[in-house]
DNA sequence: TTTAAAACTTGAATAATATTCAAATATCAT
DNA sequence: ATGATATTTGAATATTATTCAAGTTTTAAA
């Protein structure tokens, strides 16, 4: 056996996937040449960002999910994008916005388990500039991308 | 005109894509064949849940995005997971979690702007179970389905 | 260690789907 | 109104997914 499934499950978390014109065409009942035309378009436009596979990361060793809220040091308010940008990189994370509210961003990230999560905090969330964090345990994912587990 | 574009979009939010096996396949270097028993495996296995595009919600009129902090009445916390559910037959809740903290639910909405999102505060989180809520709006969606913007 | 069942891999053939093309139609800007 | 641009569409072609059957590996139990 090979076990590309973890190599599979990478690839595909981000892209390798691809409309099927045929069937979107049969359901609104139009030419699929049609439907071929507009999606090229808004793929062409920026609507459409990619493809992508829908995961129940309960089952690939990512069954622990955890929202973090973070605080900024004072000397990183002026460009928050910054440190969002430099946390992009890691791939545990799902999730990176700039908020208003309490805290300066919200990151989604998924680990095999708590043990896992803490090297991620140790390893990533000590860079300076974050100030605090405020980690959120998911007890139960209901939907996720839009679709219900 | 058409005007399609609406209808492919909600389609593609949760289904209505597949896989590129052939791409997979040169990718990992490994027979399409292969690649194909393997996915397969994983639909069956429920580890794949599906395949969805991904989309620039600034370009689809869904540029207002909001991480919602909910805490539920002290008679909702022994089945935090019935609100859940309930909520989860709205379109334009991406994602929800039942987590531990401070509150017992975050959930990400999206919509056109802050008009749109006031009608779904109103109609939706005035829901009796729910206590109080906290809206996190973001400000600059950096990384969204492990897509780096 | 042997053995049989189950799971996995793979190339060849076929079925299904995406893509290209060209012509017709509709929409837009002036 | 009018020319330019965008969209729709069927037919032809190219590409890709799927099925099949045979071989191989892995697993579990004696």
């Amino acid at each position: 056996m090979k076990n590309i499934r973890k190599e599979l499950i990478e690839l595909m978390k981000s892209g390798y996937c691809a409309p099927r014109i045929v069937e979107i065409a049969k359901k609104l009942k139009e030419p699929s040449t049609t439907i071929h035309y507009n999606i090229k378009q808004m793929e062409k436009g920026g609507e459409i960002v990619g493809y992508r596979a829908v995961l129940d990361h309960k089952k690939i060793e990512e069954g622990f999910c955890t929202y973090v809220l973070i605080s900024l040091s004072p000397d990183e308010y002026t460009d928050p994008e910054r440190i969002a940008k430099e946390l992009s990189k890691y791939p545990q994370i799902e999730d990176i916005d700039v908020i208003t509210g309490g805290w300066e961003m919200i990151i989604k990230v998924r680990s095999k388990d708590i043990d896992e999560y803490y090297q991620f905090v140790k390893n990533v969330l000590s860079k300076k500039g974050i100030a605090k964090t405020t980690s959120l345990n998911s007890l139960k994912e209901v939907k996720s991308n839009y679709v219900t587990l």
